[in-house]
DNA sequence: CGCTACCTTGACGCGAATCAAGCGGCGTGG
DNA sequence: CCACGCCGCTTGATTCGCGTCAAGGTAGCG
């Protein structure tokens, strides 16, 4: 499924972890923790895990982005959150013992940290403090979830495109030069997040394109107007 | 805000607390809860609590119907969740320990315990089952919401509306009839939660009326035939 | 160098929102 | 007790956003 590299990064002097659920270990437990997992590489494009298997791991991003995404109507991809270098993904089938409603998918190459399904139900069964990160984690998701579904219900194509630029923004952020996003997607991927069709994507980015809020190459994004960005998707209060 | 009744019904003998996240309790346990709560009764259409409010307590409902739903654009509403008897409310805001992001109505005339904030964030932490209870519950409303998204993004209004009473049904249930929904919404509270315009709402339903599917009756909805309703859900696999 | 996958643009048609008008029931007050 | 007014429901006409189909163009890769 994917290439096991040797190498076995020590969660005690993981960068990523900081910023993880994982924060909240001690130097001790950090190092246990390196004892129960292993680290794998995925090139974009593969699977992490697959809707409908059964989780028997967490995966902590050590360095990549990942999208979950899960499959419609004919077989059209909704994109559902997105995750990056530090985040963890497979909580929400693990704590509610159930399969996978969706997939992860490497946006770019990745590694990622496999860690036993027992030890971690175990590690927060034992740690209330990692529980209530893990739990932050959830409520946060379930927030952003239904701001989807209020978007999606309300607001046009347009409006939305322009939100889903924003959340791309806030998610990874910027390169280098403070303007392009920090991340790529084919024109499918935004409209698979955006809830529209391929062809209308393209479009919109290109009109946002000939309006000056944006600056296209390839698939490369700058932001060129943030506030114009945030008046089309008409954010209220 | 709501008539305060003098009863004050005793969690040890709650029906509703057996279906709960509160069934988990020990007998002592449920009696310590009945002391750190009181009985409220909120009339069809009251507020239980606020968008944009700061939490101060949990709520479980010990009789009755409840939307939770959040304003949109032009103050157009969303309904994002739906709780009946033996439901609890409000503990996605106070777990992330934010302010409510979304309102919670009575959708007819509900008894509800209004359980003391620290009390209950003091049990669940020296109560991991209770917590775990609590968790199964967020992961649940979080597929539930990525499930709902998936739909406002590749179904078209009618298949929104069949899975819309689909999901009334699955959470209400049915009248003493076995086919009258056991619950009554506005035209414009259907339309709030399919995502769509009142108009919309109210010509899919009588659709459904001639084509057989559903039978009308002023607010009342009785489903004539189920797998019609499923097929014209489009719901696959 | 050619194939494939992705991107782009145009034309068309339908679904559904919007606007507008009328109906019916219910509560209130005269 | 009836009249009035308000609110929710219903239906029709119109408009337009956006999805779909179709036809290239382009870039990366074997």
């Amino acid at each position: 499924m994917a290439n096991n590299k040797d190498l076995n990064p020590a969660c005690t002097t993981c960068i990523a972890r900081a910023n993880s659920v994982f924060g909240v270990l001690s130097h001790e437990q950090s190092h246990e923790l390196t004892l129960h997992k292993s680290c794998a590489v995925y090139k974009r494009g593969q699977y992490i895990f697959n809707e409908n298997g059964f989780p028997h791991a967490l995966y902590c991003i050590n360095q990549g982005k990942i999208k979950l995404n899960t499959t419609g109507i004919d077989g059209k991809e909704q994109i559902l959150r997105l995750a990056k270098t530090g985040d963890v993904i497979g909580y929400r089938s693990l704590l509610s013992n159930e399969r996978y409603h969706c997939s992860a998918v490497a946006l770019e190459d990745s590694s990622v940290c496999v860690i036993d399904r027992n030890y971690f139900l175990e590690a927060v069964g034992n740690n209330p403090k990692l529980l209530f990160e893990v739990v932050r984690k959830i409520t946060n998701d379930l927030k952003k979830a239904e701001e989807h579904i209020v978007s999606l219900s309300q607001k046009n194509v347009r409006e939305r495109m322009a939100e889903a630029l924003l959340f791309f923004k806030a998610t990874f952020g910027f390169a280098a030069d403070g303007q392009t996003l920090n991340v790529t997607f084919s024109r499918e991927e935004i409209a698979d997040y955006v809830g529209t069709s391929t062809e209308s994507a393209i479009r919109l980015l290109s009109e946002f394109n000939q309006d000056k809020i944006i600056e296209l190459a390839g698939k490369k994004i700058k932001i060129l107007s943030l506030p114009k960005l945030i008046k089309t998707a008409n954010i209220d209060d």
